[in-house]
DNA sequence: GAAGTCAGTGAACGCGTGTGCACTCAAATA
DNA sequence: TATTTGAGTGCACACGCGTTCACTGACTTC
């Protein structure tokens, strides 16, 4: 890369971080251009070479965090421990990803519904996206196998759900405490089985 | 209610009803007091006699939201039909409410994460404080009878996450699209009877 | 090595903001 | 009826904001 994109695509990067750290205390939307610039040491109209406002800075963010997490799915397809004991394995990745991107993951929580209205969406649409992949690779479970389509969609909705309101949890929880964390996979482990058991009964 | 004191009221009334529509928009941390006053038709130094602060107006916005909240759970109590039929009666009743308070179910869905520090404490204080008041109601339906209060609990922490959900649904949701509101109450519904039905045989 | 490109600079602007303060004048009190 | 109270007013101020524009000077291209 010729060093002059290289340097563009580094400020770009600072201008981005100092988005996402300095949100976590407000917002997105009541974030000022100043305020980002000075963070990412760069002068106010140096912004205007990488954005045109703040809310394509969200959605630049919303793109970041959502690319970790597809990330995370695809590495999780090739693992066989996570095939062969779906839940007990999705509960361990959901964590630790969320611990190794708690900022991506908080914005989104955060975004999710109090964010402008174009970062909403995005949002939204991302994690309809994430339903579709997590319903291929579930259909591709040997429990699972006699399920219709539509049915391992809803379960897949309903795995997404249950992780969108763990990360939150995740997100919520200080860093130090291993103990809040196993709890929180407990409880999530539990309402996985609990999906499955209710969605098998239900069937029959 | 002496004469003065009413008027009072009335202006304080006028200063949250604007911050509450205002904030529809963009989220109650980014209205500015001037812009509030405004609407509600005062002199923007009127806003210190009621408030200290938007974030006092945002405390206050959810003590509005949860006292038709809990209105609307005492009334069920009483009404035969929702303890015979609790799936079917408690969706209709929870999308008749937030069709009534849309505003308010829409505020506390935005700022329940996108909010301030104190206000989304106060909305997760206030979510606690209804899952118990429901776990109660439920420990009263007799084919719970025999679940420890735990069990009860936690379904009742299900149920209001399932609550939160849809009401998210339905404030996203149109105002005259009744086929929309059906698929969310028929989704609502389903919804809770897998619950039931997970519970009843992770218990067994 | 000369010419051109373009990421980052720095001064300037008009604007909306939160808040302080002295005020008015109807309602409440005595 | 005379006095006090206090909700709402109107002006002023200092400040941070987004955006404009002409600029510099290192890197790229020829």
């Amino acid at each position: 890369m010729p060093l002059r994109q290289a340097q563009k695509e580094r400020t770009r990067e600072a201008i981005l971080a100092a988005a996402l750290q300095l949100s976590h205390d407000a917002g997105l939307s009541q974030l000022s251009l100043r305020q980002v610039t000075r963070a990412a040491g760069v002068v106010p109209t140096a912004f205007y070479r990488h954005f045109d406002s703040m809310e394509e800075v969200g959605l630049a963010l919303v793109e970041q965090s959502f690319m970790t997490l597809r990330r995370m799915i695809r590495d999780a397809q090739r693992d066989p421990e996570v095939v062969d004991n779906l839940i007990d394995a999705s509960a361990d990745v959901l964590v630790a990803a969320v611990k190794q991107n708690r900022e991506h993951f908080a914005f989104v929580a955060r975004e999710r519904l109090g964010g402008p209205a174009p970062v909403r969406d995005a949002i939204q649409h991302e994690l309809e996206l994430f339903i579709s992949e997590l319903a291929v690779f579930l259909a591709r479970v040997p429990e699972l196998q006699s399920w219709s389509s539509d049915d391992v969609t809803m379960v897949a909705g309903l795995f997404v759900r249950n992780m969108v309101y763990r990360a939150e949890q995740v997100v919520a929880t200080p860093d130090g405490r291993p103990d809040l964390e196993e709890e929180i996979k407990r409880k999530a482990r539990r309402e996985m089985r609990m999906i499955v058991l209710g969605f098998e009964k239900w069937r029959s």
